[in-house]
DNA sequence: TGCAAAGCGGAGGTGTCCTCCGTATTGTAT
DNA sequence: ATACAATACGGAGGACACCTCCGCTTTGCA
């Protein structure tokens, strides 16, 4: 189920691999459930594995948060391309923020915590951190070069102006929340001259 | 120093004032070094009273908050009427906002927790939250007057998206919280015809 | 000066985080 | 098949935070 972390000498072991599957598979569970701070030792509680081992595999709850998500936020960046291939430059760019935001509605708390590790240094995280930004950057660049938004934007301004409409608690109604959308993609247009 | 709660019908004992405003003191000195999450028993610590008058007190940790930035508040709030006074529309908004998100950056997470408590019921705090809401929607409407600003814009969504920009972890440094204020401002504007 | 009301404070129950290390499992080399 | 490292497991336990409860102290009116 999830792409077993470094490969090293030994080839990982079976019960390090199951469980390793378990934990996450839990976490998922949880998360979706109780929001991003659910108790850890309740993850391994329901994973069905000791504390201990979720502690070794995942240092951190953002390291287990990053296991968990990697390839949601793998799917989010994919749809850029779509929109790319599809839209106008602007209308691309409005429609991938606008499935961040969607995003960040479904999964609560998660698409604010995912924007701060933006921020972090993450090993295994930063794959993903890079095709978030290349996905950005693509679809910014154009946008620019379309004459349709400001030049002078910086695509971590706008990523996290976006994540924050999220972010915030309570955590906003969508028709709030992309009314707030609305905002920003006004703010990103070019002045009329 | 600290406007001594609700007048009850015996008024307030000597010892009761005196905690209080130890406790005020104390805690407004741990959130600005520690952050609004610190612990309640550090700050009982420091104010040198037992944690169960503490929790009499101030039942819970946004009642702490409350008390201790009640006045800050106001300040920010009565700016809003300079501004209006000494500026043009727009520009008073702008300059109310603006201080907004340097409160923010300031008093670090406050902000956003400050937001989060006008979407809750909290008594002490309601006038505080209703001077807020009706200095915002005095320059919101003059500026929508004025042509300036898009008239279906609302207040909340506004304050909100501003009170995200501070939100966000990790927090940003202060030129990017203004190049993302910016985006807000231009996105305020009524679109050009 | 006496005495009830008001207030105090901290022990203690619950829950979470995280570490540490004795024990169990696994895979390979013989 | 067997032995033996290397690897992984798991939960006890220390530290810390939240919050409640209740016996003891202080205050201030009569």
């Amino acid at each position: 189920m999830a792409p077993t972390p470094p490969p090293s000498m030994r080839p990982t072991r079976a019960d390090a691999a199951r469980n390793y599957d378990l934990l996450v598979t839990a976490a998922r569970a949880s998360f979706a459930e109780h929001g991003t701070d659910t108790s850890l030792e309740e993850i391994a509680r329901r994973a069905g594995v000791g504390i201990g081992t979720l502690y070794r595999r995942f240092p951190s709850r953002s390291a287990l948060l990053e296991a968990v998500y990697v390839d949601e936020i793998q799917s989010v960046c994919d749809r850029a391309y779509d929109f790319d291939r599809e839209l106008s430059p602007f209308d691309a760019l409005a429609a991938w923020l606008r499935s961040f935001v969607d995003y960040g509605l479904a999964k609560k708390t998660l698409a604010g915590e995912l924007l701060a590790a933006l921020g972090k240094d993450s090993p295994f995280f930063s794959a993903c951190k890079t095709n978030v930004q290349d996905a950005g950057e693509l679809l910014l660049s154009k946008a620019k070069a379309s004459g349709d938004i400001r030049p002078e934007l910086e695509l971590a301004d706008v990523l996290r102006l976006v994540g924050g409409i999220t972010h915030t608690t309570p955590q906003p109604k969508p028709d709030q929340a992309m009314r707030m959308l609305d905002i920003v993609l006004c703010g990103l247009r070019r002045a009329a001259p």
